[in-house]
DNA sequence: TGTTAGCACTCTATTAATTTGAGTGCTAAT
DNA sequence: ATTAGCACTCAAATTAATAGAGTGCTAACA
């Protein structure tokens, strides 16, 4: 059995109303609210179809009916594709934008060098805006290149070295040593890793570069490789990527997530972030294949289990150019797919335009 | 009417059932349970007159007896004053404590650097230790000496301004000029912010030292006195007192907590984080009246307004030599005090240790 | 053959009624 | 002053009754 225009209408009628009620929808619904002037008892057959095919299912008999994943996946797909037809007529909904725009420019404004309350202001002003829980990640900067480094002695034996990366990536590190350096020796060290480690990425520092290092500079050779690892541990994956959410609590509104014990887990999995990685590195990769940057789980589909009843979107958004960050949004399964794609597309927009070099066309 | 030994002790009783069943406590299980050898008639009559006194009431008629806000800090008080004198005698749950002190040596031992990270690892073993929802505050540096300044030119007319406090405190901050600055310049500048500034606290940098600043340096005094701004910010109250919390789930654990919304209140509380300031500045200049520094606030107490039906335990730790940060715990009003007390004496304990001069007998 | 009206049936949710038990307050006896 | 005893209260748990939404199926209809 295949899906015939009615049969998808219908589908589609199901599982708009229950984003809109969360209340399972029934035949007669459908039958007054689609332009398919059919009575109840043809939806109802129509129903048992699509039950039967896996879109939708009651959650007891004498209910109505509620979307599946699979239901919701073939909305959201559909959603997309149309979606990016309609892309060239820019009128969507204008209104929105501007007013959402508007509030990302003022967060912007505020101060620019600090990413990172930029980035927590925007989580929370997408919490706000959804209503859902949103999450960002710093850009990573992994891939990036090695501006400079200062080594600057700070006490007896005690180095402070800041680090900084392509796009303006500021890490600090404390270095603690045996014994004391003269202003001498440390110019001499600034000089040495600026000039070797100048434009290399943390990939390409290795083992290697450490061994030949540490032979070139002699007596100092232990020095060097101490401070080498700590400035690989302060750039390094070592501290992981770091992520912001906001309004956790909105949860609560949604009475199917809000009600077993899975709410508490979810806002611990927030709470502890760990977790979070697999969200929003996964997909890193993907980019290219995907035209928009943007993925969907649902349900089931998520790769983290205090989410299995949720939907998380996410999409990736340009810092500086080629420092990549993801930001998404978590909510029920009913969430409202459209507007979480437009509040995502406007956020990364005008992080695209504020701070990237707007490559996307 | 006065507190007698007797009801003193049937208090006791009473608040202490309660901490470990909470559910009311009755008549009856007193009388079995404690060895004053009454009978439960007797202290039925002695319990109407604690409630009459307001330290126990009743949820309802034929209830049994719940501590009131009141009743829980005489408990509280007496608690503290046995503790004091018992402080002599050091071998207190000795085993307890060793075995904490022994997890918080390894937390210690990882990064002795990174604050962030061991303050962090330190709320999340507090709260895991406890099953309380903990908090730690980042040392404030406000009041705190400027060790140096240094600024490196990372782009056109961007500076890296790198600014390190007593107690290797390190903070960055991003300053766009409308020009570019010239070698010469940078190290002028590097050379009169360090000569100025060096030892002075944040509040010792005011409007006069800008524009005396600013005049002397002739040209450059519209320059000099945009760095100091930024300088100024870094370091500055702008950006408020960091805080981390963990454990917010564990509330999910107590009944009178989790049931009603304010559990959701909660929680949200925690992750805006911005009330928590109350909690850990209030009492900070309380530090010299105060022995410990600890400061306990029992339901209606607590300046938050989320945390009503709480108690919060705070203590103060001394990070290096005058910095000072706040450590708390938040959990039901039947929490267990002592259990509390000892915890956060132990961090502190060990962190004092580590870090500040031990300055404390 | 696809559509529809109609009806019996199922299951949840709500409300009401009933029972249970813990705990109290008071009184009268010790 | 203490206690035994009893009547009383109230929340919580259990059971019963009712209402209502929605289904599946059958038989009639166009």
């Amino acid at each position: 059995m295949e899906l015939d225009e009615r049969k998808k209408k219908i589908l589609q009628a199901v599982i708009k109303n229950y984003l809109e009620t969360g209340e399972p929808v029934g035949s007669r619904t459908i039958s007054k609210y689609t332009d398919l002037n059919l009575s109840s008892a043809t939806i109802r057959n129509e129903m048992a179809d699509l039950e039967e095919l896996g879109y939708i299912f009651q959650p007891h008999t004498s209910a109505g009916r509620i979307p599946t994943d699979m239901g919701y996946r073939l909305y959201v797909d559909d959603m997309l594709s149309t979606r990016e037809k309609e892309l060239d007529k820019k009128d969507r909904k204008l209104d929105d934008k501007e007013e959402s725009l508007k509030t990302m420019q003022e967060i912007m404004d505020k101060r620019v060098d600090r990413i990172e309350e930029v980035l927590k202001d925007m989580a929370k002003m997408l919490a706000n805006n959804t209503n859902y829980t949103s999450l960002v990640s710093m850009p990573q900067a992994n891939k990036n290149k090695l501006k400079f480094v200062q080594l600057t002695q700070v006490d007896e034996g005690k180095l402070l070295c800041t680090i900084v990366l392509e796009g303006n990536i500021v890490k600090n590190e404390m270095i603690q040593l045996d014994r004391a350096i003269d202003q001498q020796t440390l110019l001499k060290l600034n000089l040495l890793f600026n000039n070797t480690l100048n434009g290399l990425t943390l990939q390409e520092i290795n083992f290697d570069m450490a061994a030949n290092m540490a032979d070139q500079s002699g007596e100092l050779g232990e020095l060097v490789s101490e401070i080498l690892n700590a400035i690989v541990a302060a750039i390094g994956a070592a501290d992981g990527i770091e992520i912001f959410t906001s309004g956790a609590t909105n949860i609560f509104k949604y009475p199917e997530l809000s009600g077993n014990e899975n709410a508490s887990r979810l806002i611990s999995t927030l709470e502890e972030k760990e977790m979070l990685t697999n969200l929003l590195t996964d997909s890193l990769e993907e980019i290219g294949e995907s035209t928009t940057g943007i993925q969907i789980y649902i349900g089931e589909e998520t790769p983290v289990n205090s989410m299995k009843d949720c939907s998380v979107v996410t999409a990736t958004y340009e810092f500086e150019d080629g420092v990549y960050g993801k930001i998404g949004i978590i909510g029920p399964k009913r969430m409202d797919y459209e507007k979480v794609l437009d509040a995502l597309k406007n956020v990364t927009g005008s992080l695209d335009q504020k701070f990237g070099k707007g490559k996307k066309k």
